[in-house]
RNA sequence: CGCGGGAUAGAGCAGUCCGGUAGCUCGUCAGGCUCAUAACCUGAAGGUCGUAGGUUCAAAUCCUACUCCCGCAACCA
């Protein structure tokens, strides 16, 4: 009996290239997706794009090409960057699918079942830039080009009068509802600060939500109203469902919804906290369980942008330092749910402090030894107090602290635990000294080698989220099945028993992790 | 009163919700080891936890005021 466990990220919006922050919140879903198999849960890992909307059209007309073909290239490109840097996604889900139109409309009709849409105009200064109505009191006036009094959103873009007829959701209705959701289940925005700044804007009342638009064609259309298209946060959201099969009845609906985790950055947590479990309650659809608004990567304490020209391919990342590598010092450097900032030089220290010359190395040794001195053989031998004692601290370091950190998703700290017992066992090695026992005491020698490589098995399984290349690689070597790769095969001795009694050799070990070299420009 | 984040050893951070000897990594210095990817291990130096008040037997942690830093057009997690 395994119990389902469903992930998703948000869907990127692709009018341009991934960027670091996509990677980022790809891998942090990928090292709980991952985490959570080898707890042994059944689960299901969505990502996907979100291609519709205004902006996605204007960027087609830019390019002098069409909507479907510039969604089709770049949610390619995103496909890619998954596929590149390891991420187990079960499903990319892309909402120009029909079956993602089909559940849009879906939900609408079950919303507007409820009696929760209705149409009406909607007037008001509108900013064609950042697509929404602003109120009066909210422009600012300024002068233009030409000395002329004009009025700017709040964010300095233009408004101009419009009036648009619009379907509207009754997310009034729903104020006091979402509150009790916060209060009852304090777990389901996380971390804590993000859940007084949505539980404050809720507080503050909410105006019901255009939800549809005239002025383009390009979302998907609405209903009996075909000259209306979707804001694209009804139909974005509705993703989570798409992926499953809704609104039919699938398996895939029964194992998997509510989601357990919706992943998603910072900024748009108050889509997933406020619009969309108020859509799912309207629509008589269970709410998922937790949003978790994690922090931005900063490049070296800045937001990338183009405008300063400091974006980075995270693509060229991976390849320069390594996609475990990579992987590994976004999770353990930054705390998860907070900013974080990354440099070259913090890339490169990270790996080689941790991977290279902590457990890297560590694995190295231990291994070189036993194929040296013991022809690579596997063998049962007797263990004595120091023996027990490493092992106890290593398993009890990966199955209860860094479990128990990654299963509440305080993944960095995880990994401080599982480092502090890479440490234990170099220190071991330095206590036990097996090269002198080699002469003095080859039986305890073989002892405490066999030792390292029980405990060298627990820390890989326990590392293998975040850095499943070079984890699968070191379990070949150390020869289990798949079986033995997870959390719960760590309580028992089977694959040692079955190397001993196989007669299983160790072969000599290649290095895991190189130490790298930061590159030539970023050094001086 | 626009919103939010932050201020803890040379650097980067955790700890702050649930007050009780200030912790981790990197760096520096000294020593040890030589199995290993010039990797590993030990020890040391280094902090009045932004400022000023308050509550308390006790405050980095709670309360009040203040200072400074960062982000907030678009792209955008």
């Amino acid at each position: 009996m395994s119990t389902p466990f469903y992930i998703t990220t948000a869907i990127s919006y692709p009018n341009g290239k991934p960027h670091i922050g996509h990677a980022y919140e790809a891998i942090a879903a990928d090292v709980i997706a991952r985490f959570q198999r080898q707890m042994g849960r059944k689960v299901r890992f969505q990502t996907g794009t979100d291609e519709h909307g205004l902006k996605m059209a204007q960027k087609a007309r830019e390019l002098d090409t069409t909507p479907r073909a510039l969604a089709d290239e770049m949610s390619g490109h995103f496909i890619a960057m998954c596929d590149a840097l390891n991420v187990s996604y079960d499903r990319f889900q892309r909402t120009t699918e029909d079956a993602h139109h089909r559940a849009s409309q879906a939900l609408w009709a079950a919303m507007e079942a409820k009696g929760d849409l209705y149409l009406d105009r909607y007037e008001g200064w509108y900013s064609v830039r950042d697509e929404a109505y602003y109120a009066e009191d909210e422009l600012v006036a300024a002068t233009d080009a030409n000395g002329a009094a004009v009025k700017l959103s709040p964010q300095g873009t233009p408004v101009e009068w419009t009036v648009e007829e619009s379907w509207f959701f009754r997310l009034s209705k729903y104020a006091e509802p979402l509150l009790a959701l916060y209060n009852d289940h304090p777990e389901f925005i996380q971390p804590d600060g993000r859940r007084n700044e949505v539980a404050r804007f809720v507080e503050g009342g909410l105006r019901d939500l255009s939800v549809s638009r005239t002025s383009f064609d390009w979302g998907v259309k609405v209903p009996g109203s075909d000259n209306h298209v979707m804001y694209v946060w009804v139909d974005a959201l509705t993703n989570y469902l798409t992926g499953l099969g809704y609104p039919d009845a699938t398996p895939e609906m029964a194992d998997f919804w509510p989601a357990d985790l919706h992943l998603i950055g910072k900024d748009i947590v108050r889509f997933h906290a406020v619009y969309w479990p108020a859509f799912l309650m309207s629509a008589d659809l269970p709410l998922p369980k937790q949003v978790f608004g994690h922090g931005f990567v900063l490049n070296r304490g800045q937001k990338e942008s183009k405008s300063v020209g400091n974006v980075t391919d995270p693509l060229a990342l991976a390849q320069r330092f390594g996609v475990d590598q990579l992987r590994y010092f976004l999770i353990r450097d930054i705390s998860f749910g907070q900013d974080g900032s990354y440099s070259e030089e913090a890339i490169v220290r990270t790996a080689n402090a941790d991977l290279a010359n902590s457990f890297g190395n560590l694995a190295q040794r231990t291994l070189s030894m036993i194929f040296k001195n013991m022809g690579g053989e596997v063998k049962a031998v007797s263990y004595g107090p120091a023996d027990e004692a490493l092992l106890g601290l290593v398993q009890n370091a990966v199955c209860n602290d860094m479990a128990r950190d990654f299963g509440s998703l305080k993944l960095s700290q995880g990994l401080e635990a599982w480092l502090q017992a890479v440490f234990a066992c170099n220190q071991y090695v330095d206590e036990q000294a097996p090269w002198a026992l080699r002469k003095s005491d080859p039986e305890r020698m073989e002892a405490v080698l066999m030792t390292l490589l029980r405990a060298i098995r627990i820390l890989t399984v326990g590392i293998a989220p975040v850095v499943p290349a070079a984890a699968a690689s070191l379990l070949d070597q150390l020869g289990t099945t798949a079986k033995e790769r997870d959390f719960l095969s760590l309580g028992n001795e089977d694959w040692l028993n079955r190397l001993i009694s196989d007669g299983f050799k160790l072969a000599a070990p290649t290095p895991l992790f190189p130490r790298l070299e930061l590159p030539e420009e970023a050094a001086s």
